[in-house]
DNA sequence: AATTGTGAACCTCTTCACAGCT
DNA sequence: AGCTGTGAAGAGGTTCACAATT
């Protein structure tokens, strides 16, 4: 979806970026994480490549929309691209996250430390259920959902996580958008209103194994 | 990647299919069950379409892949539909899944009682610290990974989920391999290298996470 | 000699538009 | 009249292949 060249447009502009694109730079980005820790200062787009499966031509295209990050006959220099992949993911900063909704996805999430190690900080979580209110888990308070406003703007929030029942998604995510929060990942398998400007990503775990189960029952890989 | 057309090839052949469309299968699939419920009996494109924010073009494509399910003038039947979707997903029984790797990620999706609601068990988890081994999770015991091959075979498993650090996942995935398994969810950031006939889908929270992080930075929606 | 950056070709998936049923 | 099923057209994303550069 890539409108047109986006170094003539950097950063400003409409344009929207396709999925995988996004998913390929933060791909690309670990890789350059972890060679960086073995040293390596140069890296080729054949490299990189191979590393995330996708063909050399498609690293250079992705990489060229953003800018020359290349040196001709050498390669990537590994820490300034790593750099310039920070900067257009925005992963040069720590991001502060509010958490909707402490069943089983909810704790699931607060367990999972990797949120925190790629820079995201669960900073509040909340519930409706008066039973779940103030128990911290991990150290992070419960707050009751009529909350939300005051805590997101106390702790300058900017992306919401939503883990509440299916039914009750979309009103959780009207409440978000007028807490000002303009970025969600939602684990309710729904399609989520929102005006221009907002943007959701869905994870639904259910919906993989679905994908594994039609893989074995078709004998077609997916 | 749909190489012909299906109906011709019904449950045969090398095909790939494109993992958007066995998601949207999915997804109708999801709209179906809680139309049922409501005592519908007929539904058109058009509504199976708004529900899934696709086209009703894109439902008709979808489905007639796999064969004339509706009535011209009415549209699908609802619980005919379902079933049919039901066998080409493989949801119409139930598949026994192991779990290796009970760290964060792994006590999470024990946690997660969505799988089973889906027709997904976790039957049988691993992990190779000692100190889990017997330790039960919600009443699923935690054996050691040598004992896998007669685990799985002692409990017809067809699913593994890899939820172990990123650089053990691809030896974990080799013993699932050779335990038999055919299709893996692999929630280690990393590519696995699998012979053809396996079915890998990956599943990466932190990646949605940079995904709203670089829209918030560029302004740009994903 | 090696590798990037990129226009053009290619391919896959989506949408259009309408013939064909009910 | 209403809606499906589908060939054709369109859009978007990927790969090819080569000129440009170090």
């Amino acid at each position: 979806m890539i409108g047109e060249n986006l170094k003539k447009n950097n950063g400003r502009g409409p344009f929207c970026i396709s999925e995988s694109l996004v998913k390929r730079l933060s791909r690309y980005h670990r890789t350059l994480e972890s060679v960086a820790g073995l040293g390596v200062t140069y890296i080729a787009s054949r490299e990189l490549a191979e590393y995330n499966w996708v063909t050399s031509a498609q690293v250079r295209k992705d990489l060229s929309s953003f800018g020359n990050f290349g040196k001709r006959g050498m390669g990537y220099p590994v820490e300034g691209l790593k750099q310039e992949l920070e900067q257009i993911l925005g992963l040069d900063r720590r991001w502060s996250v509010v958490l909707v909704g402490v069943g089983n996805i909810g704790r699931a999430l607060l367990a999972f430390g990797e949120f925190r190690h790629r820079g995201f900080d669960i900073v509040a979580c909340f519930d409706i259920d008066p039973k779940k209110i103030g128990h911290g888990l991990r150290g992070i308070p419960i707050h009751h959902f009529d909350d939300l406003p005051d805590l997101v703007k106390q702790h300058g929030a900017e992306i919401g996580i939503i883990a509440v029942p299916t039914v009750s998604a979309q009103e959780v995510c009207n409440r978000l958008l007028d807490a000002g929060i303009r970025a969600i990942l939602n684990f309710a398998p729904v399609r989520l209103e929102v005006p221009d400007g907002v943007t959701v990503r869905y994870e639904d775990m259910s919906i993989e194994l679905e994908a594994l189960s039609f893989a074995l029952t078709s004998g077609r890989s997916v």
